[in-house]
DNA sequence: CTTATTTTGTACCATACCGCATAAAATCCT
DNA sequence: AGGATTTTATGCGGTATGGTACAAAATAAG
């Protein structure tokens, strides 16, 4: 099914019968629901469809397989972030809704109930215990604080904000926003009441 | 050991070694750590002195034993917040430093590492898939916001805000706050940068 | 066609887990 | 003292879990 791309030499013994990169965004879906620790490996091994060794070659044991999940979900999720504050012509309220709204398209994706932020469901709980994924965690918030802030600077350079606005303080508050909303979500608050908080938060932001 | 307190007539039976409200304390700190899917009942077993079947006598199973937990969780913790709020005649300014200081003390707490909020750090991964943990959750967040919208709504009467602030726009940023600094405590960012953030926070919100 | 190489699939092992059955212990009541 | 009653303590049973050994399968190279 899978043709070569590229000039790839075909690879010397039995082909992959799934492809990595599907299973892991699969293994994401699985740990999005229920955890790290709520979710065993069986039920990773039906979500990728892939059997458990098979796994274990291509992703290590449990805990990697994890961590991995988790890198890559910061980048996609960084990624989608970026690009809604990149657009330097937009308004700050503009880009920050962007922001929000493409987090919301996030956290209410899948199949199942609304799961919310990944890295904030999930490896919160697992942070206080856990070095690595702890080390994960706090780069990532910090990853999307330095973006924020930079975007706020940005806004007052530019004289979008009132005067003696503090740009960390606002940035700092619009993480926050973003986190209490990944918190809600998973709480089962619906999709436009944590769309209207973030819009009315927008406006205290940009004062 | 234990003197009946008051007029309580002694039970009939052999009395109970433990005390079941220091049990659920130390329940409280083990799931705190390693959340509800991370923490067996032997550790809880350990955490609190009680064997398993008496455990399940005082508290039913593991699942109903989290939810009692989380439910008295929300309990001393909004009391604490509710006395932070509560002085009529102090600034909000001054209030809701009380309040985050008080959330800081709780987050902090405990001989291990930092592990933020319980509720927070510990029900939202199990939100997803779990009805009454879903709900317990929802109920305790929405009372804070409340809280906090009662009290900035205060502040608005009697002319602490500036015109044309939104009290409830404020209160959810001040709740926001509130919960990413519990993410950000599990995440290991220490408590005197949590303060700062929390301080730079407040004066954006009390203008 | 045979051999080398890699992946798959089945099955297994040791342990962990939750819940409970049962007996011993500690107290009250008569 | 003896029976009634409640809790504690030991331990078991069935299942789930993470990880791996091993053989079969699928492909490339010779």
């Amino acid at each position: 099914m899978v043709q070569n791309k590229d000039v790839e030499p075909r690879p010397r013994g039995r082909p992959r019968a799934y492809d990595p990169r599907a299973a892991l965004r699969q293994a994401i879906d699985a740990f999005w629901k229920t955890g790290y620790s709520g979710t065993s490996l069986d039920e990773i091994s039906a979500a990728t469809g892939m059997n458990r060794p098979s796994l274990y070659a291509a992703f290590g044991d449990k805990h990697t397989l994890y961590l991995k999940a988790l890198e890559q979900y910061w980048q996609l999720s960084l990624v989608s972030m970026r690009e809604a504050l990149a657009d330097p012509d937009e308004s700050l309220n503009a880009a920050l809704m962007r922001l929000y709204d493409g987090q919301l398209s996030i956290y209410f994706s899948g199949d199942g109930r609304p799961r919310g932020c990944f890295a904030i469901g999930t490896a919160t709980t697992e942070a206080v215990e856990d070095p690595e994924i702890r080390k994960a965690l706090a780069e990532g918030v910090h990853m999307l604080d330095s973006d924020l802030e930079a975007r706020l600077q940005m806004a007052q350079d530019k004289g979008e904000l009132k005067d003696g606005a503090d740009p960390a303080a606002l940035a700092m508050l619009a993480s926050a926003m973003l986190h209490t909303i990944a918190i809600r979500a998973r709480a089962g608050i619906p999709r436009s009441e944590l769309r209207e908080i973030a819009r009315k938060a927008v406006s205290v932001i940009c004062g």
